[in-house]
DNA sequence: TATGTCAAAGCCATTACGTCA
DNA sequence: TCTGACGTAATGGCTTTGACA
C-alpha cells in the first residue's frame, strides 16, 4: 500500500509520505537571479520594495545599496519613494528598523549577550512571500533579501531555516492526523472481519447438530441419497434389523456432514 | 580512478527572548 | 506586577555534498 500523502504544502510531492525536504538544493544551476524572482506575483504590500528605500532615505542611508540587482529591470520598482507624506506605515517601519539597528549595535558592543530581534510584520510578510517562491535560498538571493529588508544575511538564512522547520512540523502533524484516521479505519475493519470470522466459525461448529436432527427428518443424505443405517453393534443388538436411530449420530466417510452438506 | 580533506550549506535539537493572557 | 505558555529568533553540533589535491 502506497501512502501517497501530498497533504498540504510539501517541498517534494513525489516523496510520498516522507516530509523531509531535499537535503541539498544547492542552486548552482539556478538561472541568474532577478529581483522579481524573489517577489510574489501578487505582492501583499502596496509596494514591497518601497518601504526600504524610503527608510534608507529617512535614515540618511543612501549610501547603503538597496538596489542590489540589475537596475534595468527593477529600477522603476526600486525608484525613490513618491512625494506623498510619510505614512504611518512607513513610520512604523522606521521605528522598527531603528530598533533593529540599535539591537545590532548593542550586540556589537557586548557580543556575549544574545539579543533577540523581532521581525516586523512587513519583514515577515516579505520573507513569507519569498518563501512561497523558494523554500531555500542561494547566496545571492539571501544577500538581496537581506539588503531589501535591512537584515543581516545570517538573519535571512536563519529565518528560512526556521520556516522550513515550521513547515515540516506542520506537515508532520497533518500526516500524523491522516495516519491516525487510517489506523482507526483499519481497526474498525479489523473488528468487522473478526466478528465475521467468529460467525463463520460458530456456524461451522453448529452444523453437525443441524445434521443430527431426528432421523425422521434426516433420513437421506442429499448427496448420496443413503439413509442412516444402524451401526454393526446396534445391528447385532437389534438382530440385524435396520433401524432408524433417534440418537445423535455422525456419519463417517462419505457421510461426513461437511462433505455431504457442501 | 580512488581517497582524504575542506568548506559550504542544510537539518535538528535546544536555548533564549518577547509577547500575551 | 508576576507568571507560565507560546511563538520564534538564534545558536551549536552534526551530516551531506561537491571541489580539489
Amino acid at each position: 500500500m502506497e501512502l501517497a500523502l501530498s497533504l498540504g504544502h510539501t517541498n517534494n510531492a513525489s516523496m510520498g509520505f516522507s516530509v523531509a525536504l531535499p537535503h541539498h538544493t544547492r542552486a548552482s544551476s539556478d538561472p541568474p537571479l532577478q529581483l522579481h524572482h524573489l517577489l510574489p506575483s501578487t505582492p501583499v504590500l502596496p509596494s514591497p520594495r518601497l518601504p526600504i528605500p524610503c527608510l534608507s532615505h529617512a535614515l540618511g542611508m543612501e549610501d547603503t545599496p538597496v538596489r542590489a540587482l540589475d537596475d534595468t529591470e527593477d529600477g522603476a520598482a526600486l525608484s525613490s519613494p513618491n512625494s506623498s507624506a510619510v505614512s504611518s506605515f512607513q513610520m512604523e517601519l522606521y521605528r522598527n528598523s531603528r530598533k533593529f539597528f540599535e539591537g545590532d549595535s548593542e550586540e556589537d558592543e557586548n557580543g556575549s549577550t544574545r539579543k533577540k530581534l523581532r521581525l516586523s510584520k512587513t519583514q515577515s510578510a516579505f520573507l513569507e512571500d519569498s518563501f512561497k517562491e523558494h523554500t531555500t535560498l542561494n547566496p545571492k538571493q539571501k544577500l538581496v533579501l537581506a539588503k531589501e529588508l535591512n537584515l543581516r544575511p545570517r538573519q535571512v538564512e536563519v529565518w528560512f531555516q526556521n520556516r522550513r522547520a515550521r513547515t515540516k512540523l506542520k506537515q508532520t502533524e497533518v500526516d500524523c492526523e491522516y495516519l491516525k484516521r487510517c489506523c482507526e479505519s483499519l481497526s474498525e475493519e479489523n473488528k468487522r472481519l473478526q466478528k465475521e470470522l467468529q460467525e463463520l466459525r460458530a456456524f461451522k461448529t453448529c452444523e453437525p447438530f443441524f445434521m443430527q436432527l431426528p432421523a425422521t427428518t434426516l433420513t437421506m443424505c442429499p448427496s448420496c441419497e443413503r439413509v442412516a443405517t444402524t451401526t454393526s453393534a446396534a445391528a447385532s443388538a437389534t438382530n440385524n434389523d435396520s433401524v432408524y436411530l433417534n440418537k445423535p449420530r455422525i456419519l463417517s466417510g462419505p457421510h461426513d456432514p461437511l462433505e455431504c452438506f457442501f
